[in-house]
DNA sequence: GTCTATATGTCGATAGAC
DNA sequence: GTCTATCGACATATAGAC
């Protein structure tokens, strides 16, 4: 037997963690989540996660730029593979983020969870500046009536997931109509997604 | 001196330490709030909140209903106070709902931190509930399409005043542009009062 | 109705070996 | 690159006095 190491290279690591500290942040949000189950998450000991990022607090800072990086750059991509021609990028741009709720369903919730850690001192900045430059990305392409509604339409969709509420069989009919209102086209596939 | 007493009602105390429990919540989250600076924010000893509450849980999970019924009657005053023949109810709503940021802003938080706990096995389905019905109320007076975009106007105007944005001084135009366009006319007065 | 004292558990962080 | 052991701080909850 050759023995394949456990070690890996320490970039890889943090990759693991990010992925895992972004799913538990997301869960349970930041003071609920504890450095130990991002660990076991990861597959490392409590220990060594503190050891690769300095503290609980820069972990999630990291978590909540990494979340940003990924959305503007799924932001960019819409954008640059629209149609020549396009006036309203809209429907480009929300398909990639309902893209993102379906994979990186953590990593959403997260940065929610960042935003409303607002008071934070440490946190706080770090969201609002997340937030800002979400938003004027948004700007670029669409005028401002129209950017506020579409973000208010993200922060809806983060709320829903976040709560819970598509996951629940029983309710009436009026959430139904609101989940496909939020969702759009692709709310089966969501769906499908979230149950798994 | 005929000495005061400082023992007063437990109904009153109740309501005093829900007032001191909305505000911390909010700003702190769930589980980074303790029971201990909640009981300081009302003004007696920390055992006393659970011994009137039960638990922690139990004391959110009032938070959180409180704050339900709360939001229910505002729209139901709104509606109720629009005048004879009117259609679209939604400057009415919005209104009152923008009137409940500026005096109970930590009671709309507290309410974004339950829905955003939703994976909790206790607060998840009193958080979820609160939004069914809060929705419901919505969708009695309006079409789905604006129930929607009406509701993730709210929880923009929430994640706005959880990440603390307006409070930022320096932020670009783009950002004012937002809060006006989120929070239309009374803007200014909300601003005023979150810095009170 | 309200407090003090405290049991009990948990969590972030550090030290240091391998 | 990764772990075990452990410290010290803090938080919820309970017991019981006034």
């Amino acid at each position: 037997m050759v023995s394949t190491s456990d070690r890996i290279p320490a970039s890889e690591r943090r990759e693991q963690i990010l992925e895992a500290a972004a799913s538990i942040f997301g869960e349970q949000g930041y003071s609920g989540a504890t450095t130990d189950r991002i660990a076991r998450e990861a597959g490392i000991s409590q220990p060594y996660v503190l050891r690769l990022f300095g503290s609980k607090e820069q972990l999630f800072i990291d978590v909540l730029q990494r979340t940003c990086a990924r959305i503007l750059l799924a932001f960019d991509a819409a954008i640059a593979a629209a149609p020549e021609g396009t006036e309203d990028f809209r429907p480009f741009i929300g398909d990639a983020y309902v893209s993102l709720v379906k994979t990186d369903r953590g990593v959403l919730l997260s940065l929610m969870q960042g935003f409303i850690l607002g008071h934070d001192a440490g946190i706080g900045p770090v969201a609002r500046a997340g937030f800002m430059r979400i938003y004027d990305r948004l700007r670029d392409v669409m005028p401002a009536e129209e950017a506020m509604a579409f973000i208010a339409q993200g922060m809806l969709i983060n709320t829903l997931i976040a709560s819970g509420l598509p996951l629940e069989l029983k309710h009436g009919r009026n959430i139904e109509e609101l989940l496909e209102c939020a969702f759009g086209d692709e709310l089966s596939l969501v769906l499908e997604e979230l149950n798994a």
